[in-house]
DNA sequence: GTCAGGTAACTTACCCTAGGGTCACTTACC
DNA sequence: GGTAAGTGACCCTAGGGTAAGTTACCTGAC
């Protein structure tokens, strides 16, 4: 009889455990933040109890980052990627950039929204390593948004940050808009986002 | 002699406190969202301490609920009167609700922050206030998206409500922008967002 | 004028709970 | 019997919330 029990060991070694954890680690904190997350309730969700989240990641800290870093490096290499990849013209970027989020990202969606969490403390290793991975993706939008510009002539500098932080903010609507349509794979929001693009702009 | 005291009435009124203190609310909230933000901070930028919050406000909720009231009704009914006023082509109705955001916040711009806060709890009044003000901006923007794609022939509902969503994003993302320029004004910031918009879709 | 006392504007010092974090122990398997 | 996986029961602090008191000012009685 392999009944559950409710004490000793499981018999899930520690590798799986921690991918289970920092899975519902990434959904808990993309919901609620940093702020609002909580430990037991992650533990909860695994079917394993608090203290184990402390002997495998040290601290919420610890877990936060195993999330966020894992988030992080998806996500820039993705976009690195299809940024070195993608020719012109410029007017292109942005839908194939999504594509490679949302791929990346299907099964996970969560993830993009640990990136931008507002409520990550100000200080400390988790402050220095969100805003290296914000830098990061900042910088990957000042770029597509500077050779958008420049096609057209243009190059005011204020200019192409707003254009950065408001290309940032739609993929962030588009992601949330998205956990809210289970129905939806990767490919039908590429389509989507595709199509409103040629309607609305003509890009 | 007029010195300050610890102790003892300052001689301000209650109206003119509250006002001090909803501002400094509004701030404090917007910039950490009500699960981040501390009610002995906001008492300590009012020069103030944390019973007098109570005192005027009850709870910390209570406070949350009059800052949310202030820049909800604000909001609302600044967008409503300029979607009511502005006519054809839908194509122009962005600049002219933005210009009216940024007049309306102009000097107090965490307010935006207070109707998007991820942070408020999901149960609750606060939260069927703050669902009810999202969902009222929410109805602007549907409105504001079904009438441009009906402009172009076109009807499907997701599409729509995707760009709805990503229409409170984007005015999100230039908020954020817009309070990290303190030296743009409300003029200043249309006019920018006009020229980006001529710039990058000939609207 | 001045002095009691009522009231509005405050504060100090405390309580209480949620949630991060730890310790010592238990079970299963090799 | 050693080790990895896991738990119940606890500690501690931050922060929401409160009770009881303190100061300044206004008002009317004398």
């Amino acid at each position: 009889m392999t009944e559950a029990r409710a004490v000793g060991t499981k018999g899930v070694p520690r590798e799986e455990r921690e991918t289970q954890i920092v899975r519902a680690g990434t959904e808990e904190f993309g919901k609620n933040g940093y702020a609002g997350a909580s430990m037991v309730e992650i533990a909860r969700r695994v079917g394993v109890t608090k203290p184990l989240l402390y002997q495998y990641f040290g601290s919420k800290d610890g877990l936060y980052l195993a999330c966020l870093h894992r988030a992080g490096d998806r996500l820039t290499e993705g976009v690195a990627e299809t940024m070195a990849a993608e020719a012109e013209p410029p007017e292109r970027m942005p839908l194939a950039v999504l594509s490679a989020i949302f791929e990346t990202f299907d099964n996970d969606r969560y993830a993009w929204k640990l990136l931008r969490d507002p409520t990550v403390p100000s200080t400390g290793e988790i402050a220095g390593v969100a805003i290296d991975y914000r830098y990061r993706l900042d910088g990957f939008a000042l770029v597509g948004a500077a050779q958008l510009m420049r096609s057209r002539g243009l190059d005011d500098d204020r200019d192409i940050e707003a254009i950065a932080q408001v290309w940032t903010g739609v993929v962030d609507s588009l992601i949330s808009w998205w956990i809210d349509q289970p129905d939806q794979d990767a490919a039908a929001m590429t389509e989507r986002c595709g199509r409103i693009m040629r309607n609305l702009f003509g890009w």
